[in-house]
DNA sequence: AACCATGCGGACCGGCGGTCCGCTTCGTTG
DNA sequence: CAACGAAGCGGACCGCCGGTCCGCATGGTT
């Protein structure tokens, strides 16, 4: 028995959170702000998503829907059935993409989870995930260590700061090297 | 002429922001805690420092002196006229050694600059220096955005986490297993 | 049509980083 | 020692923010 209009407003605050991080980047976005913008009252927003953190959580996880189906659905070098080492850089590669697409949130979402980042569920999949691969791609390493390295590639201010010199291809290619070094070691 | 009283504030205020740190870790620290604890009023912080970044960026240089020369010092497997490989390990080794002593301080450290992490002159240095290293041992990567993820090894929360199931030596071996299978590969 | 759980909104709160300015103190000068 | 100006001091003050609270509106059900 949910209420037509909680699912409205739902909707209408994740909307302007988005247009206010493409306006302002992930600065000055204030819970107020988005609020406003999503013509909602303050407590509706904090009565549907807790806190600012799972706000950006939530956001994030809406825009990472797809790769998380793809990562499971066989097929695709994505999926399960290809080998973990290609399976791995073609996760990386498509992480790359995904943090172009959304610099501006992956940014906020760092600021907001920054307390405890290691509970954010979109962060836990993609770690879990990493890890496993590199366990199976390369034995000798600690792999969940790894893996959070391999992730920390995409934090939004070094994905920022490598893209301004060569775009999301630079990305690519710089992790693509890390990875495949890490792999062949 | 720099006047005694200003000093003695600017000491009263460092040693000051490391006991509170001691006492209750990198959260709840406000500058407002920070002045009371140094017996000293909000704006003698705000001049000596200018910003609460400004404050953990001193302390952490701080506290890095003393890596910071070695890493200039002929003689130590840090120096110049080790090879780079080492050079490179030793210096990962001994910034575990200063992460475990200084955790909490690097959270808060992490916390304050998450702004701009980039202009930081302590990491500058440490990424110049890494970078270096890395681009005489391992000449296929980019260096400098490796720098950056070997770096990424040091974030506060994953060295806790890390550290937690092993200690300072757990922390060493992970890092020094990814970096030489990155300069191997 | 009547009822009430669900949800709404925005005034309100405590606390924060940072500023400002009248007052104090230091150290120099004669 | 006296006196003076620059350098420094402190804490009241500001604007803003994340988060709470509660009287009121609304939607779905009977």
């Amino acid at each position: 028995m949910v209420r037509s209009d909680a699912t409205r407003n739902r909707e209408a605050i994740l909307r302007a959170t988005e247009e206010l991080l493409a306006a302002h980047g992930a600065e000055h976005i204030s819970l107020d702000r988005v609020a406003a913008a999503a013509g909602v009252g303050k407590g509706t927003l904090f009565r549907r998503f807790g806190s600012r953190t799972g706000l950006f959580q939530e956001l994030l996880a809406e825009r990472a829907a797809a790769l998380a189906e793809a990562i499971e659905s066989p097929g695709s070098p994505l999926g399960p059935g290809a080998p973990p080492r290609d399976r791995l850089l073609a996760f990386l590669d498509e992480l790359a993409g995904l943090a172009e697409r959304n610099l501006a949130l992956f940014a906020a979402h760092e600021r907001a989870c920054a307390a405890d980042k290691y509970r954010d569920p979109t962060y836990l999949r993609w770690h879990a995930h990493v890890t496993a691969l590199v366990a199976a791609a390369a034995p000798g390493l600690d792999a969940a260590f790894a893996a959070h390295t391999l992730l920390a590639s995409f934090d939004a201010d070094l994905a920022r700061h490598v893209m301004a010199e060569g775009g999301a291809d630079r990305l690519r290619a710089s992790v693509r090297g890390v990875a495949e070094a890490l792999l062949r070691g």
